[in-house]
DNA sequence: ACGAGTTGTTTCAAGCTTAAAATATGTTGT
DNA sequence: ACAACATATTTTAAGCTTGAAACAACTCGT
């Protein structure tokens, strides 16, 4: 959740440049952090939980009855492995997730407990609730086109990055 | 930077409705997450920076002679005071900004140093390409579609939200 | 079987971030 | 002047995040 104030201090009329893409990144930061923002705000006041929690119970509850190893996990989240490991541990703690058996002894696999899918189920369908709110104000056409292009970004940004997030 | 990997389980032809605005979400999130991951990595490895660090001189940057409080800078970078008065301690400590005189006491001011200015602007040079070449792949109207619809978002966001970052 | 290399995870130190409480200073009404 | 209130910032405790180093367990070639 960092927010950009990029220098910006020219014309924007003519080329398909730099202070044009730049734009574009700081408008997408915006968006980005202020949902963030409000979403993290009512997770806490709501559930007294968290964004990266309530992640990670969402990649869980996809996963279903197999789980996922940390490193599945910290796939799915795009984060670092020494971050799902503390992450883990949190959720332990409440309640909300279990250890299951594996063969290879390096894995740690988890799974969500009944009460982890009970709490995830209601935070899900809250925040599902609080996104549909906050892009009320676009037509569906144009959450249809920003979807399409953000789609297309993704690719741009897959076809310039090939950098590894741990180590 | 959270990534959300919120369930989206089922069908998503018809209705403009929840699942709609959750994988929308979902597209925005992951290229911004994927965005600040790579500056993040770069500044780092380039300039020994980081991000929030390279917010706060850009704030600056774009502020002058007249430099910034606390309280405005928080404004600009969307984060809470108590983080900014971290930030700036450290970037401090860097040489890269100092504090100024103020008449009324509570306020801290600060502003680049000559060396927080040189700094700065190699880094921001060094952004606006990376920026360019993570959107290269777009064409200049795709980009132009983009900024507009998140501007609309931007707007969307806005009317839905009315939250305080302090307190 | 055993050593070398690989893979999955955890630990560690440092930095970032927040909400809430505390501190310090300024302003206003009387 | 002074009390009450308001404003700007810092402090604090807790959690999140990372990259690098350490650790543990597996695989493979001989």
């Amino acid at each position: 959740m960092s927010a950009a104030v990029a220098s910006l201090p020219d014309r924007l009329g003519g080329a398909p440049g730099g202070k044009r893409s730049l734009r574009l990144w700081l408008r997408l930061l915006t968006c980005s952090t202020r949902i963030e923002q409000t979403v993290s705000q009512r997770l806490r006041d709501e559930f007294g939980s968290t964004l990266p929690r309530f992640d990670m119970l969402s990649a869980l509850d996809r996963a279903g009855e197999v789980g996922l190893t940390m490193g599945e996990a910290a796939g799915m989240l795009m984060v670092s492995n020494g971050n799902v490991t503390g992450l883990a541990a949190r959720l332990k703690a409440d309640g909300l997730i279990e250890a299951m058996a594996e063969t290879d002894r390096r894995v740690q696999r988890v799974r969500l407990t009944p009460l982890g899918q009970t709490r995830f189920t209601a935070m899900a369908r809250a925040h599902e609730r609080w996104i549909e709110a906050l892009f009320a104000d676009l037509t569906a056409d144009e959450a249809d086109d920003l979807t399409r292009l953000l789609e297309r970004t993704k690719r741009s940004l897959h076809a310039t990055t090939h950098e590894e997030l741990n180590g």
